[in-house]
RNA sequence: GGCCCGUUCGUCUAGGGGUUAGGACAGCAGAUUUUCAUUCUGUAAACACGAGUUCGAUUCUCGUACGGGCUACCA
């Protein structure tokens, strides 16, 4: 067993948009495989018919590419030697149901022909004496089984087509324990489990059936699933026991949960819309209620910003290294640096990983992800030199330093593409004094008859012609950005002089002039 | 309620029987940039509580508290 290929699982089920805390289990999959040379595995766990969320199965899919942490085998990403990798299909071929039988005949399943109604009943029954009730060993004797009717009524009623469950029994009193590889030994003991549904009146298989099946079929060596699974994890293993699988059993590793960044509970599309980040990898529409839920491509994260981030939140790298390419990742992930407790999702260094990434990133790269929006933005033309790789890349250079996104450059760099029309009054009138538009006229004089307009021309030749007009050059240097930019604060000045150009920067301090000047 | 899991700065975490309990984000202060941002430096900030084991416990054990998960013919 310990020889057998690496391979893992992610199994969604397609009930709507992928959650953040999904694609985490997703990449700590694709991360031990891809550690140990393993496969990663995409499987569609769709056996609730109810719950199914036309658009979902394709969300997750597009989701994980985005990633960049795609599955080598599964539904979108070609099928592989255990095909169909969705699981109403598999249904359809009957993969489970031969083993729900073979669970039956062996005497560790039964039929249940209870309806929902008398179910409930029950419940409501224990709720009054302040008890809880379970199908269990005890309560399967008053109940309507195979094990409390005879043979010939069950099959009287199968016969005339009386729908019922299937139903693991679970014995009365018998330590279960496994180890899990993040947590250890857990154990349990069996009376405290119930008698799951293995199969419902729809023909479906539950969960729990379908996928120790599927895993057992699909020659899955590790579970990585997260915390929520815990409480079911014996039952899946009475069942890979019942099956005669339990040498080939899965290792269990059971995740922590991403809990919410105020207050307690888990991460949930509601703190999302609350507290303004987004909870899932990419926009969503609701099909049905049309409701929408933002992403964090859309919100302009990068993806291995984003996978940064979750690889960060549960797992650490055991050293002080903080940023990691999916790569890097792959090389040192291992579930010893695994924590056991939840993790608040803190949005503040979520962008703060993407702004090291950002400025990771060369400015050319970022100038071409940005061209188009430039161009949209302020409507340029093709051609116009704004958008050229010179003038691009040289915004960006300057822009990088104070954005934590791509997408911010153009809200805060906006006077470097377009002259300004608003300028800031306040910061004006502290500084403005006698003499600063006589200094202004002869700054464009001196400036216009500059060879080489660059930064380290523009900055002494400045300088001098403050000196010769008597103005402190802190005072001029700041109403000099102001005519450009409009406002007091911005990007490197002589930097952004040098990019505007000698006529563009000429142009501006006549403009301005005519504003500010009184 | 029952069962299971967990608990180190505000947050993510390192560590582990003897440490000045380390880092990062966020915060604060200072320096540089004449502004802002960057950058740099500094600073404040944590072992939930109570017993036990031990020469010594934040680290091991047990309780308590708190938090979370599960408790469906949902996954």
């Amino acid at each position: 067993m310990e020889n057998r290929k690496v391979r893992v699982r992610f199994a969604p089920s397609p009930t709507g948009p992928l959650h953040m805390g999904g694609v985490r289990t997703a990449l700590y999959n694709y991360l031990f495989a891809k550690k140990n040379g393993g496969d990663f595995i995409l499987r569609i766990e769709d056996t609730d018919t109810d719950r199914f969320v036309p658009g979902a199965e394709q969300y997750i899919i597009e989701a994980l590419k985005w990633c960049g942490i795609e599955p080598n085998e599964g539904v979108g990403f070609g099928d592989g030697p255990y095909a169909p990798y969705r699981q109403s299909e598999r249904k359809e071929k009957g993969v489970y149901a031969q083993y729900a039988k073979q669970l039956i005949d062996a005497g560790h399943a039964y039929y249940a022909f209870d309806s929902k109604e008398e179910l409930d009943e029950q419940r409501k029954k224990f709720d009054a004496l302040k008890k809880n009730f379970s199908y269990n060993a005890i309560t399967r004797l008053n109940l309507k089984n195979s094990l409390t009717l005879s043979a010939e009524e069950v099959k009287n009623k199968i016969d005339a087509g009386e729908t019922y469950v299937v139903r693991i029994k679970i014995p009365a009193d018998e330590e279960i324990r496994f180890q899990d590889i993040v947590r250890g030994w857990v154990v349990v003991n069996a009376s405290q489990l119930d008698d799951k549904v293995l199969f419902k009146s729809d023909g479906m298989p539950t969960y729990h059936l379908a996928n120790v099946v599927d895993d057992y079929l699909m020659k899955i060596t590790h579970v990585i699933r997260g915390e929520e699974w815990l409480p079911s994890a014996p039952l899946h293993l009475m069942l890979y026991r019942y099956l005669g699988w339990e040498d080939v059993m899965p290792h269990f590793s059971h995740l922590p949960l991403l809990l919410r960044p105020d207050g307690n509970g888990k991460l949930s599309k509601r703190d999302g819309d609350r507290l303004g980040f987004p909870v899932f990898p990419l926009d969503w529409e609701d099909p049905i209620t049309k409701e929408k839920s933002s992403g964090y491509r859309e919100k302009g994260y990068f993806p291995e910003a984003f996978i940064n981030m979750l690889a960060l939140l549960g797992w650490n790298p055991g050293t002080e290294q903080e940023i990691f390419s999916v790569e890097e990742l792959c090389k040192v992930f291992s579930f010893e640096h695994i924590h056991k407790a939840g993790a608040k999702f803190d949005p503040e260094k979520a962008k703060w990983f993407n702004e090291q990434f950002l400025r990771a990133k060369p400015d050319a790269e970022i100038a071409n992800h940005i061209r188009t929006s430039v161009k949209n933005h302020f409507q340029f033309n093709d051609d116009d030199r704004r958008l050229s790789d010179s003038f691009l890349n040289r915004a960006v250079q300057l822009l990088k330093p104070r954005v934590q996104f791509e997408n911010e450059m153009i809200e805060k760099g906006n006077y470097l593409f377009t002259a300004p029309t608003v300028f800031d009054e306040q910061a004006i009138a502290k500084k403005w004094k006698d003499g600063c538009k006589e200094f202004f006229e002869s700054l464009k004089e001196t400036l216009s008859s500059l060879d080489e307009f660059t930064a380290s021309n523009i900055e002494p030749t400045f300088k001098e012609c403050a000196a010769k007009n008597n103005q402190k050059p802190g005072d001029v240097l700041f109403l000099f950005r102001i005519l450009l930019s409009g406002q007091g604060g911005g990007v490197d000045l002589m930097g952004m002089a040098e990019l505007l150009g000698k006529e563009e920067v000429i142009a501006r301090i006549t403009k301005g002039l005519l504003v500010i000047a009184k």
